[in-house]
This record gives structure tokens, C-alpha cells and sequence, in this order.
DNA sequence: TGAACATATGAACAAATGAACATATGTTAA
DNA sequence: TTAACATATGTTCATTTGTTCATATGTTCA
């Protein structure tokens, strides 16, 4: 094949598809997940219902009651956020109770929250 | 006692308009400022732009070259880092040299890093 | 002054996005 | 089994967003 290994880290400094080696720029792939992790915090719905569950798990219903707004919009924002690790949950009978996935997602959201604040 | 004390805190918890004192949330205005400042962040051209200032100041032709994007699009996307005070600038000649507005804007891209990284 | 360069801005357009509604899936209890 | 409840999913639609191209603004130097 010949040119395929697009992928592999490559030593010489030349490659100009690859700007890693500079500015010691993440690689392309990083800095999309990256943009990808920080768009889905880029949502007001989305950050009411991670503050909602600061101080614990809530199920859809509760969630939908507390922030005001339905089932459905709550539904699928949660999916997005379930589908980037941002929260986890667990089925009880008929409810399903979501939480946070780790600290992390606390982390960002207050070092932005300082940032707001000021 | 009526129905202005709508910003106070009330120990009562019925209050349906003011979310903010059940769960610790903040109040609307601050999360919908938090999820605007994601949603900058949240743009890999964006990303780009702001991990290529990590180590210093560079101008906007510099930028192009270096992350190979138009000068156009580079531009477009400083002025929303710019009005969003994530970048500063100083003109030295023909030149405009950008960088970042403060360490804030670090902390939170190595933060976000640092869950993509896992 | 005018030419060359650096950056910003405006308009047009395709793509992505979020909300709303209807409906489907899955669970429990009778 | 069926009814009632909790949540998920599919679809449509209006809006927002990022890029490109063309052009405008601003700066330096001859």
C-alpha cells in the first residue's frame, strides 16, 4: 500500500499533516474530542440537568419537575450526555436514576463556573 | 407578605420560579453565561486557535500557517474568542498579535484535556 | 500619494442543532 | 393478560453555526 500509515506517529518534523510537533499541539484527533467534550457542555439545559445531579442522582421525572422543562427535551439531552460519559445511571422499578460519571464533570464545570463568576 | 421577594432566599421550597435554592443550583443567568462559554469552547477551529497561543502571542498569519486554516476563517473565529475575552490582542505594524486573555482559559482546556486523555 | 501587505467584515449557503410532538419500549401491579 | 406509569426514540421544523468568497479597512514603505 505504500502511504497508508497516516496514522502512526512519525519522528521527522516535516509532515505538514501533522502539527503535533509544534507549539506542542495536541494531535488533531485530541483536539477534536476535546472541542467535541466542551460542545456538549455547550448547552443550557444540558448544564441544569449535570447541576442537578451535584448532589446526587435524580430520575427523568424528578429532573423534569425540578428544572421545569419536559420529559422528552430531558430524555434526549441525557442520551447526549450518557453517549460523551459525562453521566451514568441506573434502572429502579420503573424510574431510572442518573448520575454524574466522575468528579471530573464537576471539576469543569466549576473551574468554568469561576471563570463566569468574575 | 405578597410576591416580591423573589430573589431572596426563602426557606420555603415551593418557590416555582427560583430553582436556585433547591439542589444549590445557580440561578439561570449564571448557568445559561456557563453553557455560553463552553459552547466557545466547543468548536475544534476554536481549539485550535487557543492551544496554538498556549506558549505566547501569535499573529493571525502565523495562525493560518500554522494550523492550516484560512485567514478568513481564523479571523471569524477570533473575533468570537475576542468578544468572549478568552484572547487579547496588541497591533505591532501590519501585524496583530493575539493571546490568551488569562490562565483561566489554560486550566479549563487542561482540564477538559485531562478527561479526553483518560 | 499608491502599492503591497495584514487583518476584518459582509453575504450566501450548507450543515448541525435543539425543541416539540407523537409514538414506541419497558416495567410494575392488578 | 391489561392498564398505568416512566423513559426512550423518531421525525419535523426553525434556528444557529462555520466556511468560503469577495471586499473593506488599516498599516507600512517607497
Amino acid at each position: 500500500m505504500g502511504d497508508i500509515n497516516n496514522n502512526e506517529k512519525v519522528e521527522n518534523i516535516e509532515t505538514p499533516t501533522n502539527i503535533c510537533n509544534e507549539r506542542c499541539m495536541p494531535c488533531d484527533e485530541y483536539l477534536y474530542d476535546l472541542s467535541e467534550l466542551f460542545r456538549i457542555f455547550g448547552d443550557s439545559t444540558r448544564i441544569k440537568i449535570l447541576y442537578s445531579l451535584f448532589e446526587g442522582e435524580l430520575c427523568v421525572n424528578d429532573m423534569s419537575a425540578l428544572l421545569g422543562l419536559s420529559q422528552s427535551s430531558i430524555s434526549h439531552q441525557l442520551r447526549i450526555l450518557k453517549d460523551a460519559k459525562l453521566v451514568k445511571f441506573r434502572r429502579e422499578g420503573k424510574s431510572i436514576y442518573y448520575s454524574l460519571d466522575d468528579e471530573h464533570v464537576k471539576t469543569i464545570l466549576c473551574m468554568g463556573m469561576e471563570h463566569v463568576e468574575e
